[in-house]
DNA sequence: CGATCTTACGGGATTCGTAAACATA
DNA sequence: TATGTTTACGAATCCCGTAAGATCG
């Protein structure tokens, strides 16, 4: 014999009414069958929980005790049913994101702008790691979903293509470049060059361009990070070539940026989850919402 | 359609083997009932908790939510039902005692050293307090029982003897009254007298002891506190009376007493609850144990 | 006698177990 | 093929509602 979480409910209308007549409506009960209800409680129990004459009803001490663990009951049972079609629908849950540089300080912040404030109970955390660590993240567990350039082949993950990043051209307001309408790869040649380092693929992307046209890449100055580009371009010590995502999102004062006037100058970016496994329910909300946001770019 | 306490044991079961015919063993249940019981749960939350083909099952994101929620139930389900049967056989709960002041300092201390250890999670408050104090908190429902000498006749109450409480003589080891083998309210009349003041029921009791011999009791010196009065005595000022239930508890080092030599120079303990009111389970418990206590002192 | 809880009993839904079908490694 | 889950179906149980009975004010 096993104790209902309807009793519960029946008992606690009872607890507050102290009337079976009026716990009944307020349960849409008939009076009997809320009575036999209690009983059955009290019999589960083996705990006499309401001493009632026939005029009036009122809690046994121990039916006070139980009224404020039962109100415990009543509660947890009913967070745990909101708790779980939050979840359920993505509303709640930990989203972990691996996302290469420029994704994630481009393309991520303009999604979570919209996902954010819609999931306030979601617990987000953003990797921003090189893309070979972001995929390895995704195969490890340690995150949820990978948005890098590389499209991933291996039967272990999936990868779907989002959306074109196309290369651009960053440099100083008062740069030559800025009095051209298009730049070619050829334009850039003139002036020294800014660029992140091999173990980027932002980097290895650039160098590809440039042995497609029968050239190699040599730049000026190699660094490991972003911002260190920028600082340089800013000074006037040269040009650098970016991202799309990455120049449409971030605040670049002082500089100016043209599009790559080539048909090959981007890349593919891929969302990559784990093949042979259901995607959290937070994480198809997410993905669903990183393709209107990629079809908005257009 | 509503959820049941049973749908989660069931469900944990599942997700602790992650198979339904184990599962189904160690909740006693035939295995398709097993396997409908989990889609049932299922569609109430309509929601997929196991990920299953034919031969694995494993818990989907949601499922895994869903257990850390589900135990937290189980636990809560589990403790509910101990601790309302604890509460009921009186092990757990509030036990609020007024005694008149010997009461509470010879009497309850005896009772609660068998108690106390019989009842760990009884949470106990003494209210050594006057004897109509003692009542007024019983009727007020600040205290569940009083423990007094008065004996209360009006209908809100009800008092219950325990046991007779004799008065007994208390003097330093040297004095003139440790050569007598018996001493009689006569015999003091020769010494001064150290005496609680008149609101306490044990002067009372004094006084009309004295007036049924035809005398006025007069004190050489009159205080508040019973430990004023062992003081005084302990210095060799006086003899004082006061009752057994008091003395043969309290450690009294240096004193010696004799019980007074006449059949009326006791006080009949009472017990007094509320009438028209079931007692709280730890409260039987409790005076079932008093009267123990008072049977084997004789 | 009127209001309220309990008991009695029949119908309907739920839950269970057995047997067969089904699906994967 | 062997193991383990689902489907099918009849039986037992549980739960509810109506009607009658009991009790207190």
């Amino acid at each position: 014999m096993n104790i209902t979480f309807r009793q519960i409910e029946v008992f606690l209308a009872v607890a507050r009414s102290l009337s079976f007549s009026q716990a009944a409506v307020a349960c849409h009960l008939s009076q009997p069958a809320l009575s036999a209800t209690i009983k059955r409680l009290e019999e589960t129990l083996s705990v006499k929980l309401f001493e009632r004459t026939t005029r009036q009803v009122s809690l046994t001490d121990v039916g006070l005790e139980f009224q404020r663990l039962a109100e415990h009951l009543s509660d947890s049972v009913l967070h745990t049913q909101v708790r779980i079609k939050e979840y359920a629908a993505g509303k709640r849950g930990r989203l972990s994101i691996a996302a290469g540089p420029s994704i994630a300080a481009g393309f991520i912040p303009q999604v979570l702008k919209v996902f954010g404030p819609q999931h306030p109970d979601v617990e987000i955390r953003i990797h921003d790691e090189l893309s070979d660590t972001c995929l390895e993240m995704v195969r490890a567990g340690k995150a949820d979903i990978a948005l890098t350039p590389a499209m991933h082949t291996d039967s272990d993950l999936v990868s779907v293509p989002l959306f074109k990043d196309y290369l651009v051209v960053l440099f100083p307001l008062a740069h030559p470049l800025a009095q051209k309408k298009t730049v070619r790869w050829s334009d850039l040649q003139a002036y020294p060059q800014v660029a992140v380092n091999n173990r980027s693929n932002l980097r290895q992307t650039i160098n590809e361009q440039y042995r497609a046209l029968g050239a190699d890449f040599a730049p000026a100055y190699e660094v490991a990070q972003v911002a260190t580009m920028l600082g340089l371009i800013h000074a006037g010590l040269g040009v650098g070539v970016l991202s799309e995502s990455l120049v449409e999102r971030a605040s670049l004062d002082g500089l100016a940026h043209r599009k790559l006037n080539s048909r090959s100058a981007y890349r593919r970016i891929c969302t990559t989850v784990l093949a042979h496994r259901a995607p959290p329910p937070v994480l198809t909300a997410f993905l669903t919402l990183c393709k209107q946001v990629a079809a908005a770019r257009g």
